[in-house]
DNA sequence: CCGAGCTTGTGCACAAGTTCACAAGCGTGT
DNA sequence: ACACGCTTGTGAACTTGTGCACAAGCTCGG
């Protein structure tokens, strides 16, 4: 129906929710037409890498003019699948859990939360965030009344692999991992990780060596 | 020297940490020797690019046997350079400046909170974390009595740039960047990046593309 | 209507990363 | 001493990602 049926890079699919930032910010500014030089320059990129990956998402721009940004941002939004909201469920009440549920910016770009979880008796109840934790008995529910969820682990590493599980059966098929453990999931679940101590001791190997240390493999 | 001048490729150093975090796990467990296999099979990835990995730090490994866990424990906290702690000097009290500082994890693996300081006077001297929350006119001063320090950014994006050059300016050579913005650095210096919101569109686009995705990639 | 000045979209060569496949080497048992 | 099973280390093929360079195409001024 598209026409565009080829598949999108991986290295691609990770650089679209940066372009979607500086777009939406250029949007705010009131700019109407941003070429794939100006682009580059904002996401710290070549620009032909930019023109390269907005070319998979279709022939957007304009030659001799560039891109229309109302018009890229509508289609980025399109291809990135966050025309509709995608509710949160935070499983773990702790530091993190906390901090994240807390936090503004996952719901101003379409991430709402929709429940944080807990084991701990001792947390079920208390607020946070905009919500009251619920004891894990409620999950199956949670994720059912707000498909499609996107389920966040911030538990502690050991119990990641359980939590994981729970959230597959509940129904969640995109889970994002703060636990440092490896967690895996059936082939039709989306999984990714964050591991911050991870981050901390790549930079520690570049300062290391440090002589020519390009430590900035994930951009910017 | 050690004879080994090879360059190790970003894609590997990103695993290492991984390896490490396995390694660390096995050597609690008592566990002597360890094949590639098995450090593949815990790491998730293939066989053949643990060996490889492996090979870039040195030929630890034992043919018919496989690789001592203690002795390949040494050299890989050796090649990350965490034999030593790395002081870290976080630069935000909120949500996730005190998340981050509460946290455990980061001094058991070798990465100490330093500080913590912020701009706003109203968050100068409660305390987060073991520590105070100091000014940022201390900033020079707590680096200069740590070094080598690690800064982490835990602002608001349109503030990042600015306190990424007064963590330069303080003397710190890593820096990482948890704002949702472009931070630049002199060149001798190290930066990551970690953006939530990212992984979550990431994990939209996977899911709204169901049929192939391999969402997975964050060098884990 | 044409030409000048831009900027896109992409073919192509090159670089980086991954995986296979197997020779080399170790340890054990006979 | 030797054969056998196991595992490493790595050349080589292959896959993925990057960046250059330029033709194609748009806009605008005259
Ligand atoms: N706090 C941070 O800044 C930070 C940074 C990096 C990584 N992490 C990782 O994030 C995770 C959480 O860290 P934290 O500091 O919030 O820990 P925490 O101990 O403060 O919180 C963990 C929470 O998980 C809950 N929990 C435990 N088992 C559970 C289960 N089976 N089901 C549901 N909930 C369960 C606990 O009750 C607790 O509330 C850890 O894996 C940690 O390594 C945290
Ligand atoms: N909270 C989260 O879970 C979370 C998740 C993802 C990303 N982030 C990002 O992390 C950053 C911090 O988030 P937060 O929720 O902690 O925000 P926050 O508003 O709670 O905290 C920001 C802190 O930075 C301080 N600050 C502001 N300007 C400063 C300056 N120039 N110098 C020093 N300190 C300054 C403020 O006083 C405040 O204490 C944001 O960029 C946010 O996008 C946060």
């Amino acid at each position: 129906m598209d026409g565009h049926a080829r598949r999108i890079p991986d290295a691609t699919v990770a650089r679209l929710p940066e372009y979607l930032r500086i777009l939406v910010e250029l949007a705010e500014q009131r700019i109407g037409t941003v070429s794939s030089e100006r682009l580059a320059e904002l996401a710290g990129v070549n620009a032909a890498k930019v023109r390269k990956d907005l070319s998979y998402l279709g022939t957007y721009g304009t030659r001799g003019v560039g891109y229309d940004v109302d018009y890229l941002l509508f289609q980025m939004r399109q291809a990135l699948g966050v025309t509709q909201d995608w509710p949160v469920v935070v499983v773990g009440a702790g530091n993190l859990g906390r901090a994240l549920a807390n936090y503004a910016g996952f719901s101003d770009r379409g991430f709402p939360l929709a429940a944080v979880v807990d084991v701990d008796d001792a947390k079920v109840g208390t607020t946070v965030g905009e919500v009251a934790v619920r004891p894990m008995s409620d999950l199956a529910e949670l994720v059912r009344a707000n498909q499609p969820v996107i389920g966040v682990i911030a538990t502690p590493g050991p119990v990641a692999q359980l939590v994981a599980d729970q959230l597959v059966a509940a129904g969640v098929t995109a889970i994002l991992n703060f636990a440092p453990a490896l967690v895996s999931v059936p082939p039709n679940i989306s999984l990714r990780k964050v591991d911050l101590a991870l981050e901390l001791q790549i930079l520690s190997f570049y300062q290391s060596h440090r002589e020519s240390g390009s430590a900035s493999r994930s951009w910017a």
